[in-house]
DNA sequence: CATTAATATATATCCTGAATGCATCTTATT
DNA sequence: AATAAGATGCATTCAGGATATATATTAATG
């Protein structure tokens, strides 16, 4: 179970435009604080654009800012738009799927509702809580992480 | 976000089982059933022995059934015993993170936390309510399936 | 209005890991 | 013994995520 780096860039990427809300910021500025790959930085801050999460502008002095107030963007719509899918099983994708139970199983609501926990759960926080925030103000880890050999 | 087919093969393979509680069933007439690749669930099964869900037994007149009953197994814990991961975020493992902000950002806790929420839902049901349960007596589908691009 | 600094976009390549196949064990029953 | 089952390790395939490169486009500026 995993997101895309993409996601995880997408996030830091809005985290970083939340801290310094509306400067006007440069992709080569965040791959330098970053330290990541700018061409891979490019796409991430393209599907922003279009997902209108940020403006961007081009030419000198160009660059790029949120398009809402962080307290106005929730994280889980971030994830949302962000994965290229969320196809925990076979039998999401009708395209693809093969399973021949699909009609009588009744896994795919139950798995289907534990994502729309994953989500809600992130919904109840929005870039502005992320933003600054000092981290003891925040949810702290409930159990210990799941770890596998 | 997705979970690997390893899980969701695991799940159906103890569906199966559970839906003949106390049958002895063979990796063949798993694969036969749901026409899968008989050498991948032959690992499916190998694991799910090693972790406990499933007896094993060889030579003639072998197979498998499952070691506890299917009221007691949580859906929750069958996919924690199977996904190789839980590496939403790069900070997520120590060993490959390399986020310059791991340490003053709370994005982490709120995934965490969301993953939680997955997983707990998950808890709700056991393998009993899955097996040979009529559709309608499950949860439905809360809203629309997100779909991409 | 030409230059330049920025983003936009397409194409290509690399690389990991999931998925699968294959061959050879080991075990247990008859 | 012979047979029928799972156990195990290694090899291979393949998709897709991650990254690089090249070129186009846009807009500010002197």
């Amino acid at each position: 179970m995993r997101l895309t780096l993409y996601t995880d860039y997408s996030l830091r990427v809005l985290l970083y435009l939340a801290d310094k809300e509306g400067e006007i910021v440069t992709i080569s500025e965040l791959a330098d604080f970053f330290k990541i790959s700018r061409n891979h930085l490019v796409k991430v801050v393209h599907n922003l654009g279009l997902k209108d999460y940020i403006l961007t502008t081009r030419g000198r002095h160009g660059g790029l800012k949120l398009a809402r107030p962080a307290k106005e963007i929730l994280i889980g719509a971030v994830v949302r738009a962000t994965e290229p899918d969320f196809d925990l099983l076979e039998c999401f994708n009708p395209k693809t799927d093969h399973c021949v139970i699909t009609r009588s199983c009744s896994l795919k609501s139950v798995i289907f509702n534990a994502q729309a926990a994953f989500l809600g759960e992130l919904d109840k926080y929005t870039l502005a809580d992320m933003a600054n925030a000092p981290k003891k103000a925040l949810p702290s880890f409930k159990s210990i992480p799941i770890v596998h050999s």
